[in-house]
DNA sequence: TAAAAATACTCCATAGGTATTTTAT
DNA sequence: ATAAAATACCTATGGAGTATTTTTA
């Protein structure tokens, strides 16, 4: 035998989870005596007991058998998971999404919400690049991708991107005891901006630039919940999209100087175009 | 039959990867039939095609075998990993580290940085709050926590605590085009200190009390990198363990206004006390 | 037509059952 | 004394082998 049985694992498991090979045996509509077998090949195989028997008391782990038992507890989840996701009729209960690094933690939270508030299943986030969260969404590894600029697309590629929120951009900045002009805000302390690469940006670079007095740009950031703490830690204008500070706004610790009519941040829902798993996804996340 | 067969999957995994059910049989050293028979059987499990075959070209996995592909590659992985954990002689090869949130992630990786340096196993740190942290290192779903308070320690508790750095608190602020005396930065823009659990804050607010001139304390932050962008973003002097701002103590952004001579922020290590892992642990963590 | 997968049939190793013994409280 | 786990021994099912057919590029 050259890899680990599974199912003297799956036994090992169920023994440790009801404390006792007669009730696992039980459980698992076996012999008692077959648990008992299947378990000790188990810890032959390893070279490691991993229950300390006992007859009358509770049975306890060993070391070994915790490490072993933590790692079965990921693996049947995984297998449950696996078959769920796939048997007739049944619907995987997590959703995986992608975001690229620059949307805030609460931003994304506040995006999925409408699917995070149904009970009947999970939702995993995994943080990373454009170019990683693709090649996963592609291999089925993720669901969708949530990002904030447009995805270069071309027909012939499966996917499909869908707008999912348009959040107006606005210029806030912390509350001073006495109010002060936009104008004079923004040439004493600056602004700050979102990325280079973010569309919004030029729009404002040139909305700026279109001004009378000069104004000194503080800096591009790629990150909005960096923006939003600029906002509350200096006395500079920061250009964000609306949500991305919501609560401070709601509180009053922020106020908007300026909000534009007709500028928007667009977030996206990037997902596969085709196939049964897709089309679920897609009912999900309709509500987004 | 009720939950997955394992070996089924195992040698669906093995024929997706090798893209070949013949080729799966030879590395798996069993017979072609065999293999073919009992995807089929999997298949016939699920009630869903995995493989697309073909006999000339190279076969593809459907969606749902994409999907079933990542779950298997995950339950595999943790199996190996359980294996080579648990078999005689070997060694587990990630180790899994708790972290309370107000550590930097900056931080957690330079104070392990010589345990992240060796090659041969890898890392994973998992923020949380000491209590949720604490019950994951007893039940062996951690190896150690990273922690910036002593935990409150109980001689007949499983746990030790090591300190694994100690960094001196200094003063700093973000640099000014002619230098300001700290007493002026002080009483002008402020301070900013650790949060108010830290044993720290306390000796740094009697001290800030014993100076002459009343210094306005603007804030209690529990979180290093939050401290470290405070410092950085606005005018204010900030206490923070040296460590906390190497880097832009280094490229000079951010100058030290004052270090305390007998004022150190330690950092600690709680480990299992006893069992041959936490043995194998502490000699990894020995470099720390 | 040739290479790869599926099918038919056979066989046996290992999982599982029954009965009993051992162990610890 | 009793409840629980281990052991001995037997049985049978599911997994693996050989030979052959089917499929499709």
């Amino acid at each position: 035998m050259e890899w680990l049985n599974y199912h003297h694992l799956y036994y090992f498991w169920t023994v440790a989870k009801e404390q006792s090979f007669t009730k696992a045996a039980l459980k698992l509509r076996i012999a008692q005596s077959a648990v008992s077998f299947q378990v000790a090949q188990l810890e032959y195989f390893l070279g490691k007991k991993l229950i300390q028997r006992s007859t009358s008391k509770k049975l306890t782990l060993t070391e070994e058998g915790q490490l072993a038992f933590n790692q079965a507890e990921e693996i049947f989840r995984q297998g449950k998971e696996l078959v769920d996701g796939l048997k007739e009729g049944g619907i995987q209960s997590t959703l995986r999404v992608g975001a690229i690094g620059s949307l805030s933690k609460n931003l994304q939270i506040r995006l999925l919400r409408p699917v995070i508030e149904r009970a009947d299943f999970e939702i995993t986030v995994d943080v990373g690049d454009a170019q990683t969260l693709l090649s996963r969404l592609q291999t089925f590894n993720l669901d969708a991708i949530l990002c904030d600029v447009p995805y270069p697309h071309s027909e012939d590629e499966p996917l499909i991107q869908r707008e999912i929120a348009r959040e107006p951009i606005c210029l806030i900045a912390r509350k001073f005891k006495q109010s002060i002009p936009l104008q004079v805000r923004l040439t004493k302390y600056g602004i700050y901006l979102p990325a280079r690469s973010n569309p919004i940006t030029s729009e404002l670079d040139s909305f700026l630039k279109s001004q009378k007095e000069r104004i000194m740009i503080k800096g591009y950031i790629d990150d909005i919940a960096l923006l939003r703490l600029l906002a509350i830690e200096t006395d500079s204008v920061v250009a964000i999209p609306r949500i991305g500070a919501a609560r401070e706004l709601q509180n009053k610790t922020i106020v908007v100087q300026h909000q534009f009519r007709s500028m928007y941040q667009k977030f996206y829902l990037v997902l596969r175009r085709n196939g049964s798993r897709s089309e679920k996804i897609l009912g999900l996340l309709d509500q987004v």
